[in-house]
DNA sequence: CATCCAGGTGTACGTCGTATACCTCATTGG
DNA sequence: CCAATGAGGTATACGACGTACACCTGGATG
């Protein structure tokens, strides 16, 4: 019905898809079904179109992990966001990059716009005050907290998918584990 | 002399200028004063030329970096260190991100490439193992809190230069300081 | 002196984003 | 009932891109 939803999940079919493909408007417009220009009736240019992927990948994003099962002790539902966090960077990693790397002028901020809704960051950062709750986070800044422990991961993510960490997916996901741990833990005597 | 050098240079030059501008051969080919053709005598691709300043500029990095003055105490080596990368990160955001994000083929990987001369990182593990030496940092795999720590300030910079953190210079900066200090001390209680 | 070839040029092809002009209906005001 | 309108599609074209290919040129070498 919508044409501009068409011309939107055919971006981000080619996004989730296998092969490394760049997304150009005439192989959109050819998924979806109509001519190349047929896009510029919808999306001004080619990033507006990129942007309003991302917006919706964000969020369908943010709704499937807000659905995780709850249960187990904060350190097993921690540890259960990293392995969600790690499915979707390794099981769709151009989408990952397009999201979480590439740059984007319209993209979300931090720290505004992580605390307010929609945004896939907000599980976690309400998981740490959880933690601290609970006694068994430090009292300190939440959102800052956050950062630090799932910006390690990002920042190996990044390396992993820059094809500069010689590791099998099951010795990344190890590694990153440990890190995890280690931030948690510190690393100072 | 070497216009195969003289080529790689106007390359390197794009990335390290002010603008976003992309590298393309025939900017690159203008800057050295030569036809567009002419990179393809001393190049496969641009692929090619790309690894080729990619390796150059690693080489340079290491050796600016391991020219740093080894006063005070290990705390203020360490952030020394730190305040080192951010300067070349923010200085040179298209050199870093080229470097340090953008997926190569051929880019150094961990861990074996990161123990063996030239790479930047050495000097990480190096001052790490000192502070296992020194007593300040728990007994560890060097490599590995070296990666815990740089990692994180790998995906907060990644952050920044991509949109994402609202913050000016200086206070990103800061940012990055109490992220380190947290890896460095935990955030567990 | 003839040959060769390293290193340069000019041209051309297919791809990209997109400006522009055009077309084609369904809706709607008179 | 019909003319006008505008939303949404198309075809064509332009300049920039990477690069294949044919060609040139001048100094080293047999």
């Amino acid at each position: 019905m919508n044409a501009a939803e068409r011309i939107a999940d055919a971006a981000q079919g080619i996004l989730v898809g296998e092969g490394a493909r760049a997304v150009t408007m005439r192989r959109v417009a050819d998924l979806a079904g109509v001519s190349p220009m047929a896009a510029y009736k919808h999306f001004p240019n080619r990033q507006a179109l990129l942007d309003t992927v991302a917006e919706r990948a964000f969020r369908e994003l943010a709704a499937r992990w807000g659905k995780q099962a709850p249960g187990g002790s904060w350190e097993e539902r921690a540890f259960g966001q990293l392995a969600d966090f790690l499915d979707f960077a390794l099981g769709r990693p151009h989408l990952y990059t397009f999201l979480m790397t590439d740059h984007r002028e319209r993209a979300r901020r931090f720290p505004g716009d992580f605390e307010t809704g929609g945004s896939p960051f907000r599980n976690l950062v309400v998981l740490v005050e959880e933690g601290m709750r609970e006694g068994i986070l430090r009292e300190d800044d939440p959102l800052e907290v956050t950062m630090a422990l799932t910006s390690a991961v990002q920042g190996l993510v990044q390396l992993y998918l820059g094809g500069r960490i010689d590791l099998e997916e099951d010795g990344f996901r190890a590694l990153c584990e440990r890190t995890v741990r280690r931030t948690l833990d510190g690393v100072r005597k």
